[in-house]
DNA sequence: TGCAATTAGTTTCATATGTAACTATTGTAG
DNA sequence: CTACAATAGTTACATATGAAACTAATTGCA
């Protein structure tokens, strides 16, 4: 029995597109209000706190990021001395990139308040509901990946 | 047993705002590169193709989109002739809008496209897990506008 | 009444974003 | 070798977006 009908408060795409800009914005208060982080830069310093010395298509990869977008959030993080960037002698065009000592230092303090958010939220689903989201996102998204 | 470190593959936020751009992108190909609707637009579509007659304002809660993304939508729907629009007698403010004979012709072609969209991914789950998605997305979105 | 506060929608301006074209370097087929 | 293809990242340009200021109309209330 499939619908004929569109309703956005009932559509699947919507419902999650809503909650996740929900999300997005009260993240973006952690990082950006208190810490001058923009969206992207989040995302590029995000990947940098686990893995150091990456290239900035490793970053993009990881992040779901055009490359355009990671280049400019790399360079705007080097401006305001967040990372550091060197390049591979083996390769001079790929690029070796690491938070700074501020970097770190900002990645340090706004880790912990991402994650009470995220701890926060999730409160509200008991053990059972947090696995069946994860497994069903996770099915999702690898069949839309095909 | 709270996590201390973030990784972007095992983070809520993240997985979810990854799923939703992949569906976001798959769906502005069927508006955007078969009818030339933008994603604003294909939004403030979806709801005066239910309520007709309703005004700008009605139009950006329902869409959760900011006024002046719907004004700039609105008013390039009257341009391309897919919409019509007069100012309410009792008050002139007040727009009243409505699909045109156009409009209504692209919303109905992109309707169905849209829904076996929607019919397509949700394909993947069985009739429990849509259940408990759906469930899940309504306890959070309920938390987090608190 | 009459004037301040509110509301609906628009415009302005500064910033963000994506696509395509570009530079520089490296890989590879002949 | 050499020339052409592929890769990493940047730049340029056009478009999208949001916040704040604005216009016009309506409401509230002294």
């Amino acid at each position: 029995m499939n619908k004929t009908e569109l309703l956005l408060e009932e559509f699947l795409p919507y419902k999650l597109s809503y909650l996740t800009n929900l999300i997005s914005d009260d993240l973006s208060k952690l990082y950006t209000d208190q810490f001058g982080i923009a969206h992207t830069e989040w995302r590029v310093m995000a990947v940098l706190g686990v893995s150091s010395g990456v290239s900035a298509g490793h970053v993009a990869k990881k992040t779901a990021m055009n490359k355009v977008a990671v280049s400019r959030a790399i360079n705007n993080m080097i401006k305001n001395d967040l990372i550091e960037r060197q390049f591979s002698s083996e390769d001079k065009r790929r690029s070796e990139l690491m938070l700074s000592t501020k970097g770190q230092d900002v990645y340090n303090n706004i880790v912990p308040l991402i994650l009470e958010y995220e701890n926060n939220i999730l409160s509200i689903l008991d053990e059972k509901e947090r696995a069946s989201l994860a497994n069903i996102l996770k099915k999702l998204t690898g069949y839309i990946k095909e």
